[in-house]
DNA sequence: TCTGGGGTCCTAGGACCC
DNA sequence: TCTGGGGTCCTAGGACCC
């Protein structure tokens, strides 16, 4: 049975949530019908575009430049703060109303959702009156546009919702791709970043039907699996199943542009102390053990590097996990300018699976105890509620 | 006050084992 | 009188996505 597949993604999503959001509270002026961006701070040098109104856009302000540039081609140019609770709150909701339609649903992002709706239209209905309803339901109810692209293969559906924009519903089935998708610019097919573009346009491929026509032997052949991947997807055999069970995540991290650059160790270390037991807290709420850790630098003139190792057992413990961050760092710093710093676990397994299967060596253990006090403390009264003495100082 | 932060997956090379 | 070779594990780096 050919797939009934429906991509769903949220228009400018960040700049319409928060829009949505300020209505409610009062605020006159929709922040959609002026030229606006939601942005980071730009006192802490995080300050780049992550989303852009229609109004911005016609600017030429572009998703990820920073605030600075966007403000020289459009000077009346309202920078608001991003909302993440906001945001989860929105993408909770629509999930919830596509499980009304179908189970097998996946969140792809905290804007885009993927609903296989084999076997789950009605005798009455087809596929595209399913998204016209759903697509009006949700701006009645939620006062937000998005796309829908339609088809029978999960990654044209994802191609079609991102043709003609806002508040439009696309097919692009398998028989449509030579005239709908295969004109279009390499840059646009998913997948292809502007590492490969210059690579691919050397090769003489300009267009997604160029790449479709390639020899995919030629292609494995430059790029490994990479290559036959981006073939198959220009032919409209992704073949992707939706992967609606939800999935555990693989690995846990946060980092921090730093609001000035950093060059001794010991202040790199507090920082790296608060960030890696914000990530401890995170693997802990998994009810997740990590087994190694990483951790990232960036020096001021943008170039990365990192250290990882093996933890000395599978662990959610801050005190283990700290230590091993630490030596890491030092391994790691060369006394460089330190613009950026992150911490990462990885290796994931659950905790309840690991305690059957072996000796718990973590009962009453000094640590353990220390990081559930710790734990229930910031679940009760916010994650700030309590911080070890290195931030006192 | 120019360039975020959170992820996943792939590759290449070295260590080590048989 | 070059240098096996297959497999696994580990690390570092990079590409891509939103």
């Amino acid at each position: 049975m050919e797939k009934q597949i429906l991509h769903i993604d949220v228009n400018n999503a960040f700049l319409s949530w928060t829009a949505v959001e300020r209505l409610k509270r009062g605020e006159k002026i929709d922040i959609r019908n002026i030229p606006s961006i939601v942005g980071g701070d730009e006192s802490k040098r995080r300050g780049i575009v992550v989303a852009k109104s229609n109004i911005a856009k016609q600017f030429g302000i572009k998703t990820a430049e920073p605030i600075y540039q966007a403000r020289k081609k459009c000077p009346s140019l309202q920078v608001f703060e991003a909302e993440h609770e906001i945001y989860k709150k929105y993408s909770d909701k629509l999930y919830n109303l596509f499980l009304e339609y179908t189970e097998k649903v996946e969140r792809f992002s905290i804007d885009e959702c993927f609903l296989d709706m084999t076997g789950y239209i009605k005798k009455d209905q087809d596929i595209m009156k399913v998204a016209i309803q759903i697509k009006e339901r949700i701006k009645k109810e939620y006062g937000f546009t998005v796309n829908i692209g339609i088809s029978d293969d999960k990654i044209l559906a994802k191609m079609a919702s991102d043709f003609e924009k806002p508040d439009k519903i696309h097919t692009l089935f398998k028989s449509e791709i030579e005239e709908k998708m295969w004109n279009l610019p390499i840059s646009e097919l998913f997948m292809v970043g502007k590492k490969s573009i210059p690579k691919l346009e050397k090769m003489g491929i300009k267009t997604i039907g160029d790449l479709a026509k390639t020899d995919p032997f030629v292609l494995t052949k430059k790029f490994g699996k990479y290559g036959a991947l981006i073939w198959n997807y220009a032919n409209g055999k992704s073949n992707e199943e939706i992967n609606y069970i939800i999935e555990k995540p693989k690995g846990i991290g946060h980092s921090i542009t730093l609001p000035y650059d950093i060059s001794n160790l010991e202040e790199l270390e507090e920082e790296l102390v608060k960030i890696t037991e914000k990530v401890c807290y995170r693997l802990r709420k998994q009810n997740m053990l990590a087994s190694s850790i990483n951790v990232h630098l960036k020096n001021k003139d943008f170039k990365s590097y990192s250290h990882q190792r093996k933890l000395p057992y599978r662990t959610d413990e801050t005190k283990v996990i700290i230590e091993n961050a630490k030596i890491l760092l030092k391994e790691l710093y060369t006394g460089d300018e330190i613009r950026l710093i992150g911490s990462r676990v990885d290796g994931l397994v659950n905790k309840e699976e690991m305690q059957l299967s072996l000796f718990d060596s973590s009962v009453n253990k000094k640590s353990v105890m220390l990081d559930k006090t710790i734990d229930s403390l910031k679940n009760k009264y916010g994650y700030n509620i309590i911080n070890k003495g290195i931030e006192l100082k």
